[in-house]
DNA sequence: GCAAAATTGAGACTACATATCGTTATAGGC
DNA sequence: GCCTATAACGATATGTAGTCTCAATTTTGC
């Protein structure tokens, strides 16, 4: 859990996000064809580094140095490209996170507001069924699930 | 303005309302000590002729006789006391419709925007078992499902 | 009918997000 | 390494959704 300490200009130094995790995500969107700009990185790198799910303008906050657009064009590109999925608040706000690979969901904790993956459920196949028998085909679902976490629930 | 016609459709066949409807609600508000008056009448009668999920501004446009204030205060006093839930669209927006009685989830059209209960489905307890293996204790979820309905599946 | 209090509505205001457009940086060919 | 087409950038204008303010109005209880 980080930080409070990255906020500074393009090339400054240790930020507690491994560049590896940078530099994958710039390979998935050189692979489809999008380029390999400084402020993109930044953009991914801040992301990288918030330790909960946020918003577009608490990135702005900590990237003063890019641009207000650069930064929503780039949240924007994330999310299209499955890099970054959005996490649905229990209030109804809706913020964005790094995506771990694959369909999952999450696990938000009322009073730190990390976000842990819930592994080990697959209701897809329980929600399909139930719709069947209203004579609905299900496509896809969205599931977010509430409460404490392991740390804040002592 | 672009809208898709999913946002459009339904305009031309509005469900009619009820009377009773209407004041069945305005008599949960009166229990719980909010007045009864005429804009806050409107507002839920517009609420419950929308035949699928709509935002605040629909509501607007389709009350340019109360104040724009006066709309979203209504809607927002009615999620309140959960005479109105959200809804979670596919995309992320957020829209709402008339609630139905106690604790339930929907199923989303992507062709005609229609919105019906699941029925028949409890996850409640599946999802608990699989957070409480990470030691996560859960106290709520929020759970779409998107797809075809009987009538635009076929 | 009267007074207290909740509610309303016009419009100012804020926050968030996108669009515009001239400038800059990147990638790929040479 | 140099050159060019163009993707991407950033400052800022514009748009959109929602809240706030406050005087005027409506409702309720007496």
């Amino acid at each position: 859990m980080v930080t409070t300490d990255l906020k500074h200009k393009g090339h400054d130094h240790p930020t507690p996000v491994s560049a590896a995790v940078v530099d994958d995500i710039v390979t998935q969107l050189v692979r489809q064809g999008y380029r390999d700009t400084e402020p993109r990185r930044l953009v991914i790198s801040a992301a990288a580094a918030q330790g909960r799910p946020f918003t577009a303008e608490e990135l702005c906050a900590v990237l003063p140095c890019v641009g207000r657009a650069t930064v929503y064009r780039g949240l924007r590109l994330l999310v299209e490209t499955e890099q970054v999925c959005r996490v649905l608040l229990e209030d109804g706000e809706l913020r964005y996170q790094l995506s771990h690979q694959g369909h999952h969901h999450h696990m938000l904790c009322a009073i730190c507001g990390a976000s842990a993956d819930l592994l080990g459920c697959d209701v897809e196949d329980i929600l399909r069924a139930a719709a069947d028998r209203s004579g609905f085909r299900m496509s896809g679902h969205w599931l977010e699930v509430y409460g404490l976490c392991g740390d804040c629930a002592d």
